[in-house]
DNA sequence: TTAAAGAGTACGAAAATGGTTCGATATAGT
DNA sequence: ACTATATCGAACCATTTTCGTACTCTTTAA
């Protein structure tokens, strides 16, 4: 359906969230009570962020998890990679090869791949870091597209 | 899984067939058989499509199915559009409103709009006309997939 | 030593998906 | 008018995936 699982959903609330306060350590019962999860969820999450090199986790007592690396390093693109269960790719074919029933003279594996490669790019083109800044209501460059009303166009190039 | 489903490549399919061809009249079991499909299947997948005004409809006998509009104005946005159940959208809050545990204070819902612009305007900017082309061709729609008018600002200090 | 906190596995319910079947309806050709 | 052809529409079921939770084990600070 064209969609991220809610899992890789919820790991960019917890992402999102420990954004805020980058250097702390953040126990699992307490990102679940934060954003309204249950802590079995959170754990999961984290534990497979922390299986992507997307935080690191401390055992024991005052244990927990913190991000292993500056939220602008980040990207949403990483985020799904280490959540999803599949390789990148909106098609079959598109993600692993060998398995279409035509194979050759299928030219739309390739302009798949071509599609897969944008959208990728504008994944990666989103950081952690990016998606805790507010957005300006309503103005940009991109007010013409087409998605429902409430679309903000926003400049990404107010990162710095 | 961040992928579409498996009927809405099956479209996808159906509408580069039918376009090399475009003004001709095609009949669900000629598809399906040059494109080693089920009819059923077939039949469904074109039934939609003509919901979604993809493709007209002509019943009786020597009836069937022709592109409703020439395929450079047919986008792989529509069929999406046409064949996947829910708004576009690439999560839950994103594509519906009003459904966010904590709705008010997410900016995160903001951020993930601003990524579906982008993905759909990159689903958009790719025409079943394009899909039958070979790739290698010089100036094909490569150029002006990445680097088209709304093209996402591509070189940020790259990280992953 | 004790308690806090992560690691790992496993399970059940729910939803989405893929494919099929059946009957109804419309059209072309005889 | 009759019949073969072909779409239309809805309903149905099997499979797969996903979601959330529970339980147990291991690690480590106090």
């Amino acid at each position: 359906m064209l969609r991220i699982s809610k899992l890789t959903d919820y790991g960019t609330l917890i992402l999102t969230h420990m954004a805020r306060d980058p250097a702390r350590v953040f126990s699992a019962a307490g990102l679940a009570d934060a954003l309204g999860l249950g802590v079995p969820t959170v754990s999961k999450v984290l534990k497979t962020l922390g299986r992507g090199a997307l935080v690191t986790s401390q055992r024991g007592a005052q244990g927990g998890y913190s991000l292993a690396r500056p939220p602008q390093q980040i990207s949403v693109a990483e985020i799904i990679d280490a959540l999803e269960e599949h390789p990148f790719g909106l098609t079959e074919c598109s993600a692993s090869s060998g398995l279409c029933n035509m194979e050759d003279g299928c030219r739309i594996r390739d302009n798949w791949l071509r599609i897969n490669k944008v959208v990728r790019h504008a994944l990666q083109d989103v950081s952690v870091a990016d998606m805790i800044q507010p957005q300006g209501c309503g103005k940009g460059p991109d007010e013409h597209l087409i998605l429902g009303p409430h679309a903000v166009a926003t400049d990404k190039e107010k990162r710095a």
